[in-house]
DNA sequence: AGGTTGACCGTCA
DNA sequence: GTGACGGCCAACC
């Protein structure tokens, strides 16, 4: 898998996070490491930092429940503004995280 | 070509 | 709860 279809690989898998739900870095890294062989919690924030398109980037997070660093003000009111769990400020991961289907 | 940086993570103290 | 360290992989000097 060439490097731009993996940045397409997690810009859709980003797409596909429902609204009130987030992915940390580290699990989309996870998630796509399975397929792709290749995965790392930082590759996700360079390609998320740099590919800013039309996708829900708020819904990703980072793993300690708190926005990416730098944009807590902006992505925190869309989280509050869907509907998203949260928890003493913070995301509640545990209720709040979610996962894509797995493959038919 | 080599060093640094980044929307990061898990582990250990 | 906090702070330090190593690992990670591409982009950028």
């Amino acid at each position: 898998m060439n490097p731009d279809a993996y940045r397409d690989a997690v810009l859709e898998l980003v797409a596909q996070i429902p609204p009130g739900r987030v992915m940390s870095y580290g699990a989309i890294a996870e998630c796509l490491a399975e397929r792709s062989g290749r995965g790392s919690p930082r590759l996700i924030g360079g390609i998320m930092a740099r590919c800013n398109r039309d996708v829900p980037w708020h819904r990703v997070i980072r793993a300690n429940g708190r926005p990416a660093a730098g944009l807590e003000e902006r992505a925190l009111a869309l989280l509050r503004a869907e509907g998203t769990p949260m928890l003493r400020g913070r995301v509640d991961m545990r209720r709040a995280s979610w996962a894509p289907p797995p493959p038919a």
